[in-house]
DNA sequence: ACAAAAGTGTTTTCTCTACACCCATGA
DNA sequence: TCATGGGTGTAGAGAAAACACTTTTGT
């Protein structure tokens, strides 16, 4: 390989990774105390560094995998932090994703030999460099997605009723929706489809449960469904 | 400075710029023949490696600065391509920022001193690498965030008619909007401040031309235009 | 009987859109 | 006078929001 670029500077290159997961009605993030020096100990992102056969997304989903269990989950890119003193020790440019998982499908007993937890949103730890910063970037693009697709069912499990759905997008948005309006608004997005079993755990009449409607093509999306 | 990270690859790291520019109703971008190897020659977005001591975001600055003469215009990260085969000969990661620039006002001679071009979106060349890719995705971007702000503005000279405005919005979403409409739409957001003088260059009747109020809190966050 | 969620329907409000219409003026 | 853009007003379609109401069933 020729060599075109000598005498330009080479940077470490990482990647951090947002995970949101959905409990007991609220958002939660995974947080790891940090395995490696500097401030070893300290609650951070889970975050790795790239290798060189791999794109920031292939590292994403590597990392993610090696500290989940899961393959296949929803992943994307949000932003590049490449200030030169983010780090207190060596410059390290970092690109951030945010994923979103069911919290009761990934693999716990990894979770918990790594000493990680599920901090609320609304409660979080203090965290090192820059990552309160990431996971705001996060949230918003969360936000800006979830406004015309169904990205949140990511975070539920196969089957879900409308009632956690609603509470799962009231989570998400900080603010409540009117139960009525909501069903209408995503019923009508035709991308769901209504199984003939019930729910009855979580109120006296029951709900029926719906689950993604994969059939479809692509070009519903109208406001609605990019995976 | 304490090396924690020994063992771990290091990358090169540069930024390319898309640069939207708009004259005679069409939007335009800027592209210049490479000035080194590999592939010199052929045509590409602007870039350059970041130094040591500047984020992307400055690297950005600076590379538009040298090139176009310009300080203090609208960027914004868009993404970061890091497919270890993008480029052909050696990894280079890219991060790629979008501008918006009033093509009157940038430095004419230091940019046909470098051989750069301003060529139609419509009917662009050839480029190298993944460049197109990085230019659909900034051109996304841009239709997304001037659905809810007056970003395409920039574009503009600092003073401009409602016709003008209209026929860049109409160049952005590469379709035609009522007119009535649009006045009323854009008027309506409250951020447009009319001024007393006159365009009589265009019209028979003369249009008043208006500038952005920059007394404004940000919450001209309203949407312009519904997708 | 009551509470709580499921599910449906109605009314009101608001925005987008299409389009009619007058104004001003250069050619 | 005609064509062209400037500028205003209005009616209809459709979505969003507010909310009334009925159903179901465990307690």
């Amino acid at each position: 390989m020729v060599d075109y670029y000598s005498g330009h500077s080479k940077y470490l290159f990482a990647v951090d990774c947002v995970v949101f997961g959905y409990e007991e009605g609220e958002l939660k993030l995974l947080l790891y105390p940090r395995a490696f020096e500097p401030v070893k100990g300290k609650w951070s992102l889970m975050g790795g560094f790239v290798m060189p056969q791999e794109s920031c997304e292939q590292a994403a989903c590597r990392v993610l995998h090696q500290t989940t269990g899961l393959q296949n989950i929803f992943l994307e890119q949000v932003a590049t932090f490449s200030d030169p003193n983010r780090e207190e020790y060596t410059r390290v440019i970092s690109v951030v994703h945010v994923a979103l998982i069911d919290i009761r499908q990934h693999n716990h007993e990894l979770v918990r030999e790594m000493g990680a937890e599920w901090w609320p949103l609304s409660n979080l730890t203090e965290l090192i460099f820059d990552h309160k910063d990431m996971i705001r970037e996060a949230l918003e693009l969360l936000q800006r997605k979830a406004g015309y697709s169904l990205v949140g069912i990511e975070l539920l499990p196969d089957k879900f009723t409308l009632l956690q759905l609603r509470k799962l997008y009231e989570a998400i948005y900080q603010r409540k929706f009117d139960a009525g309006n909501f069903r209408k608004k995503v019923l009508s997005l035709d991308a769901l489809e209504r199984l003939e079993e019930k729910n009855l755990t979580e109120s006296r009449k029951g709900a029926f449960y719906y689950r993604i409607r994969y059939s479809q093509s692509d070009t519903e999306t109208e406001r609605i469904v990019k995976f």
